[in-house]
DNA sequence: ATCCGTGCAAAGTATTTGCAACCTA
DNA sequence: TAGGTTGCAAATACTTTGCACGGAT
């Protein structure tokens, strides 16, 4: 078993939940799915291929879950659905994305890049900034060449 | 009038639609709540006070066509609803936001702040960049006081 | 007369909830 | 065993669509 997913599955345990055969096989794969930003419908889709009894509605409630416990992130990329990902392990404040309009594929920047910029907004509107999310939007290098 | 409603309207008059009465109400309503980002039901509640007979399907419509048009800007921040603003004039690269997570104020951030970054990331990821979208979370002033 | 625009109601999509049965710590 | 958890179906929330009527050119 890959080192997140057994972590992920330690610090549900460590919580006031149970580590239900549901929880374990939706976080085997989101960890499996890393990187892709599915959403409950796709998770689901994936989920019921190996355990047919899994419900959609379970599979909202244990993402509302994960992302309780930090194990997860939701985010909405304006096209009507949640997205869910893996949190960054030892960071929670690194939310970037590229997004293709062509392709519509979805690659994480890693860095944050927004440090400064953020005390420069903190004294300026008197903000105390404690997340940020940054997208940008264009096409990728395959898409231009379409 | 004011002038930005002039403008809004003349742009709808110039393009193939019309400029009819509830497209006209729901233009001044924008205008007359700049900076508010309001969502779809809240400007429906607004238009219907002056114009009862306006539907909710209308005022839907009505923003697609703003948003095509190039108008208003339609932004999700992730409370489930879609939330219209009026674009920044002569700049379609702006949505820089404040998001008390206290009060759920939404505060604009004028500076595109962005330019240097997006010249860094096209280079190192082959990515053509045509908008982005920042957000900050956190507390304003007031909320912090509580 | 034509064609776009409208209101209404129905449909659609994503997500949440009530509840009895079930299962895990 | 006790209480969290589940599947199912129904409910909810937001948005879109079908359609016949209405209005402007």
């Amino acid at each position: 078993m890959e080192r997140s997913t057994r972590e992920a599955m330690e610090r549900v345990n460590r919580s006031r939940y149970k580590l239900t055969r549901q929880r374990s096989k939706i976080i085997e794969t989101l960890v499996a799915t890393a990187g892709e930003h599915l959403s409950a419908e796709e998770i689901y889709g994936l989920v019921t291929l190996e355990a047919p009894d899994i419900g959609l509605a379970t599979v909202y409630r244990t993402l509302d879950l994960l992302v309780t416990l930090g194990i997860i992130e939701k985010t909405d990329f304006g096209d009507g659905r949640a997205r869910y990902e893996l949190a960054s392990p030892g960071d929670d404040h690194r939310h970037h994305h590229l997004i293709c309009s062509g392709c519509g594929i979805i690659t994480e920047v890693k860095d944050d890049l927004l440090d400064d910029l953020e005390s420069t907004l903190e004294r300026e509107y008197d903000f105390c900034i404690t997340d940020h999310r940054l997208e940008f939007y264009g096409r990728c290098a395959s898409c231009r060449s379409d």
